[in-house]
DNA sequence: GCGATCAGCT
DNA sequence: CACAGCTGATCGC
């Protein structure tokens, strides 16, 4: 967006080609290897403010940043810096003095927080530090830059203003012996932390707003709020446990929630334990130890001895379709057959790579030096958070116009939020610029400088509203503007649509290279850097939980049928057909076979498995959250005793009208006893309701089903998994891939937050349009809606879904009257040029430009940075594919496994291809043993 | 007509 | 290919 319209357009700023890059920071993987670091001389100019900021960090800061950044600077340097400055001439000391103790400017960039779009104030201060950017150039308005455009900071850099503020700021926090930037920032959301990593007390004092319901006084977890308005974001995460109330986002009645069914038990859980004492209780186990995907093996201390021979054995039959547990193998065919899905040149390197796998295979070193760290943060008092952040606007240039005064005005009136004043400072000035244009009379007088006026006059204009936005996407680079209309879209070229040159290499390069892939993998199977990731990208072919390259023939030797077979379905229904299997003689109804990493051993639980009619030995079927690929198979008639939490369970019930009686509610971050095993859902952090599933069988063995997850340090916070040594972790293995790397969650919402902003300040006439599937990525509009100051319109059926989700604040900002939202939600497969086209003709009336968000969380293959997103255009529509994901990137997953050290690991995604699970099995097998930095 | 399933598509 | 679906055709009841 920053280079599809520049700002100069509005404020008279040239504009800058440079981007930024990612820091060491965020990078921490990255750090640790000295990959991706920059010169210091690079990061001259944000990395000055940077140390502005280090500086006053004090001790709660010092080890965490000594251990992520490989360029500190002591708080000695940075006063010396500071002190070769001049004092900022021609402004009043006074009036920036004020400011910058009372927290109105990022310290790194230098934005005022008044500006500031969703983001709470440290979260954008821990964004800053992740991208202190490169070669920015100085901004030309130096010490006098106002500006409120949030993209302004990004551009350029702003160390004159930086220096000038943070020498003053340094003068006078040593004279009165505070320190106020520090307790500005929240440090836990530094780097890779999400913004759900707040302080207990900063929540406190985030939720300020008196509007929130009994259901919202848990939100605030680390999006420390500004004092207009509530963050609905912060209602899309499950429930929590007082233990970390106020830390993890939905209601406190649903956290409170005792709806169990009857046959369960529930129990407050006191899990947590020293980790010292835990080791010594799982010192036993340390021989066992291994990351195995052996689904003949129980859990590790079940059946604890295993020669060589058979625990190669083991793994060579991870096939699902082919194995399941010990227990299962009599109910299937025995496992001679299985063979056969490998080569024997396959199993030989197979078990080469065992043996490598277990002589090489060693505790995992202790984590304490992050737990020290997470520790001596959570001291921080974000008392200051909410800081004055209005009073930024009115010192710049922009209080010479008229529109900054009403907005000052406004802004002042809303200084003390009440429940009517729900709406962002930005929103506030959306509708400044709205009734501007209602009465153009104003118009000649919008703006802080005659340019910005005349040029907002031409884009106010309705006579002239597509030369307006040809005018300013002029500036754009089109390279891959779509030609034909939808097909411009086409993802598989994920460069091209997020804006990237498209790939030049031709399909028969990339066959090749795939056939070769393949053989070096095959050839070489201990060579995990080399072959991983040919090999995973061949194994992604293979849909998610599928196995439907596993051959029938393999699974139990009978004849497979040809591929022609006949009967609806087409080329593959044959053998799809023949996957299933009769439950009984008389019923007609028939199913595919029930992998064996969708059962726990050791207990009659099956986890999202739903397709598979009733499972012999399964009597309680888990939901770990509402997507279609997970609760596939149940139906309004369906008799499964299904086991989920409640927002699951609402959908469960609302959209596919099971009967009440077979869904069974279980608490959010609360121990239950489910039929003699110990269960607990925590929030996983993928779509409202998906949870992660916690189980502890009476034997004490633990396992961990993450379902579909986003992993986030977070979690390595969460009370019921501290002490916990997990024996089998099922996990959600989607992107384990290296050269899946996406932005976070938060620095994609504040791209499409401030993209959005944009582009409705410089056409009000503009629509926004985001797409989502029935449960997901509705932070996204959400956040939109917030800072626009608008509801959001959606289909009745979306409605209904978003009913089920149990926040008050997403119901009361939703609607289904297109005519009352500048914001609407589409299905994300109506996101092209035909139907928006057509979208915005309906609202012709009011809209006359539309612009499209597509969070599509997969496939990127190339690291998509969002400085580097570019829309597709065709005339007056444009459409943004933004990198959301609500899976883990790779080294989010990497570092939750090293962290929560699991002795065996079970993917549960790609496993359909032993090429994609070799891969993954030495990526797990590199995570266990690299010496570890965390 | 309704629901379920599947290919094709995004 | 992957996500997480949606659409339309086809089939059984």
């Amino acid at each position: 967006m920053s280079q599809s319209r520049s700002e100069s357009d509005i404020w008279d700023y040239k504009p800058l080609k440079k981007t930024k890059r990612k820091s060491n920071i965020s990078d921490e993987n990255g750090a640790k290897r000295g990959k991706r670091r920059k010169s210091p001389a690079q990061n001259i100019n944000k990395e000055d403010n940077c140390a502005e900021v280090r500086a006053d960090l004090g001790q709660n800061r010092g080890s965490y940043l000594t251990n992520e950044s490989s360029h500190q600077q002591t708080p000695s340097d940075q006063v010396q810096a500071s002190n070769s400055l001049d004092v900022q001439p021609g402004r009043s000391r006074d009036a920036q003095d004020k400011q910058a103790e009372s927290g109105g400017f990022c310290p790194v960039c230098q934005m005022p927080f008044s500006i500031l779009v969703v983001q709470s104030q440290q979260w954008h201060v821990a964004e800053c530090l992740d991208t202190p950017g490169e070669d920015s150039r100085e901004c030309p308005d130096g010490l006098h830059c106002t500006s409120s455009i949030p993209s302004h900071y990004k551009r350029y850099s702003h160390s004159l203003l930086a220096h000038s503020r943070a020498r003053n700021h340094i003068v006078s926090t040593v004279a009165t012996q505070t320190c106020t930037v520090k307790a500005t920032i929240d440090f836990k959301s530094v780097g890779n932390d999400a913004p759900v990593s707040t302080t207990e007390s900063s929540v406190d004092s985030a939720v300020s707003v008196s509007t929130f319901s009994s259901q919202s006084s848990s939100l605030g977890e680390g999006l420390t709020q500004t004092p207009t308005k509530t963050n609905a974001l912060l209602l899309l995460r499950s429930p929590n446990t007082d233990d970390i109330k106020k830390k993890k986002g939905w209601s406190a009645s649903t956290k409170r929630s005792q709806s169990q069914s009857s046959s369960q038990e529930v129990r407050i859980s006191t899990p947590v334990k020293p980790r010292t004492e835990v080791k010594e209780e799982f010192s036993a186990f340390n021989d066992d130890d291994y990351i195995s995907y052996s689904p003949l093996s129980e859990h590790p201390g079940v059946n604890e001895k295993h020669t060589t021979q058979k625990t190669k054995k083991e793994l060579l039959f991870h096939d699902d379709t082919v194995h399941g547990h010990e227990r299962e193998v009599d109910e299937e065919d025995g496992d001679k057959d299985s063979l056969k899905l490998f080569s024997d040149d396959d199993d030989e390197l197979f078990i080469n790579m065992l043996d490598h796998i277990e002589t090489n295979s060693q505790e995992l070193g202790p984590h304490d030096s992050l737990n020290t760290c997470l520790k001596s943060q959570s001291s921080l008092t974000p008392d200051d958070l909410i800081a004055s952040s209005f009073t930024a606007v009115s010192d710049g240039k922009s209080q010479h116009g008229p529109l900054s005064q009403s907005v000052e005005k406004q802004l002042t009136a809303n200084s003390k939020p009440t429940d009517t004043q729900l709406q962002s400072p930005q929103s506030l000035v959306l509708e400044c610029l709205r009734e501007r244009i209602s009465n153009p009379a104003h118009i000649n007088s919008l703006g802080p400088e005659a340019t910005s006026v005349n040029i907002s006059q031409d884009l106010f204009s309705s006579q002239t509203p597509l030369s307006n936005s040809q005018k300013t996407l002029s500036m754009t680079p089109r390279r891959n503007q779509a030609k034909g209309g939808p097909s411009g879209l086409k993802q598989t070229d994920i460069g091209v649509f997020f804006g990237l040159k498209p790939l030049t290499r031709s399909k028969a390069e990339e066959e090749v290279d795939g056939k070769e892939a393949d053989q070096q993998a095959s050839r070489k199977a201990g060579s995990v850097e080399a072959n991983g990731q040919d090999a995973m990208r061949a194994g992604r072919r293979h849909r998610k939980n599928e196995v439907s390259n596993v051959s029938p023939a393999a699974e139990d030797g009978t004849a497979q049928p040809t591929q022609t077979e006949g009967g609806r379905g087409g080329r593959a229904a044959g053998w799809k057909r023949w996957n299933r299997e009769k439950a009984t003689d008389g019923d007609p109804e028939v199913h595919k076979r029930c992998p064996f990493y969708k059962k726990i051993p050791g207990t009659g639980f099956a986890v999202d498995a739903f397709q598979y009619g009733l499972v012999e030995g399964v009597t309680a079927y888990f939901l770990t959250h509402f997507h279609s690929d997970h609760y596939i198979g149940l139906k309004k008639n369906s008799v499964f005793p299904i086991y989920c939490n409640k927002i699951t369970g609402n959908l469960v019930k609302s959209k596919l009208k099971v009967h009440e009686q077979y869904v069974h509610v279980l608490p959010m971050n609360t121990q239950c006893t489910v039929q003699g095993v110990k269960v607990t859902l925590l929030d996983a952090n993928h779509c409202p309701g998906a949870a992660i599933l916690l189980f502890v069988l009476p034997d004490g063995q633990t396992v961990l089903h993450t379902g579909d997850f986003r992993a986030e340090p977070s979690m390595e916070r969460y009370p019921e998994l501290q002490g916990l040594r997990i024996q089998s972790l099922y996990l959600d293995t989607t992107y384990c891939s290296p050269e899946y790397t996406f932005p976070t969650q938060q620095e994609v919402i504040t791209f499409a937050v401030n993209t959005a902003f944009e582009w409705v300040t410089l056409n009000p006439r503009t629509l926004i349009v985001c797409g989502t599937y029935a449960v997901g990525k509705e932070k996204v509009f959400l956040a939109v809606s917030e800072v626009l100051g608008s509801k959001v319109c959606l289909s009745r059926d979306k409605y209904n879904t978003m009913c089920c989700l149990e926040s008050e604040l997403i119901v009361q900002s939703i609607t289904t009257d297109g005519q009352a939202a500048q914001v609407h939600v589409l299905p994300m497969m109506q996101l092209n040029f035909k139907n928006l086209r057509t979208h915005l003709k309906k609202f012709s009336r009011k809209y006359d430009q539309l612009v499209a968000f597509k969070p599509t969380g997969w496939t990127f293959k190339q690291t998509v940075r969002v400085e580097d997103i570019q829309p597709q255009t065709q005339g007056n529509i444009s459409i943004y594919g933004i990198p959301y994901s609500e899976h883990s990137s790779y080294l989010e997953l990497k570092r939750f496994v090293q962290w929560l050290r699991p002795k065996k690991i079970i993917p549960t995604v790609n496993v359909g291809s032993w090429k994609s699970r070799k891969a993954m099995e030495s990526y797990f097998h590199e995570w266990q043993t690299e010496p570890r930095i965390l």
